[in-house]
DNA sequence: TGACACAATCGTGTATTTACGATAAACGAT
DNA sequence: ATCGTTTATCGTAAATACACGATTGTGTCA
């Protein structure tokens, strides 16, 4: 954004969003799924799984990998991925601690 | 998109990703926050809290109220929002279910 | 060394997002 | 009826996101 007044918003939440954008897209939902199903971590077998071409699944695998969510390895000619546990475990806690402050926050609304 | 590939992945995971898609900016997290700790439902104070103009706060509780999340009424001159329980609570569990299931699937990551 | 396979990156086009100011609409109060 | 306040919408500009094909780079194997 070429706007001056983002950035001022608190570091959880930034974060939060970070993760959440990382999430926003089903195929980079359907790639985590495929990488946890088999503990082989493929990666061009990702491709035959998801309705798109080659380069836009591996545009999908860096943003994943640029939020930290997943682990890339060069083997040989082919790449291998995998889950990044440590980081899935922090988003997950991130989020679980973000709703349920929300949760708390909240008593009984006057709207409803 | 004009491409003709998408809508091609588990509806959990689209649903999944409309939800992250709506906290991935963090004045809309920001904003259900401050709705959360006001269980009065303010609105323009929202403005005021946020470091954005009217027009643009206006959007993000505009996309806040397209999924569901937070409920406008209008009072007056003056709207007033909050939380949206029942949907904040689907969309917990359905990340909830989503990561659990991730964390179930792996095993031992052959590549760390 | 050359050919093949795989994956990353480049270039490109289009849609969406994010931001703002300006304007319009809705209502209460004077 | 008019004025002021509040909020939604419009118009616009710039940045991102998403998709693809084409190209490049890297490594294996013949």
């Amino acid at each position: 954004m070429s706007y001056a007044k983002r950035n001022e918003f608190e570091e959880r939440f930034e974060k939060m969003a970070e993760f959440a954008k990382c999430l926003s897209h089903p195929a980079r939902i359907a790639i985590l799924k495929t990488l946890a199903e088999r503990n082989t971590c493929i990666c061009g077998e990702i491709v035959d799984i998801l309705p798109l071409a080659q380069s836009t699944v591996s545009q999908h695998l860096k943003e994943l990998k640029k939020c930290g969510l997943i682990i890339g390895e060069i083997d040989g000619p082919r790449s291998c991925y995998c889950i990044n546990v440590e980081r899935l475990r922090e988003m997950e806690k991130l989020f679980r601690e973000i709703i349920s402050s929300l949760d708390s926050d909240m008593s009984a609304c006057s709207c409803t």
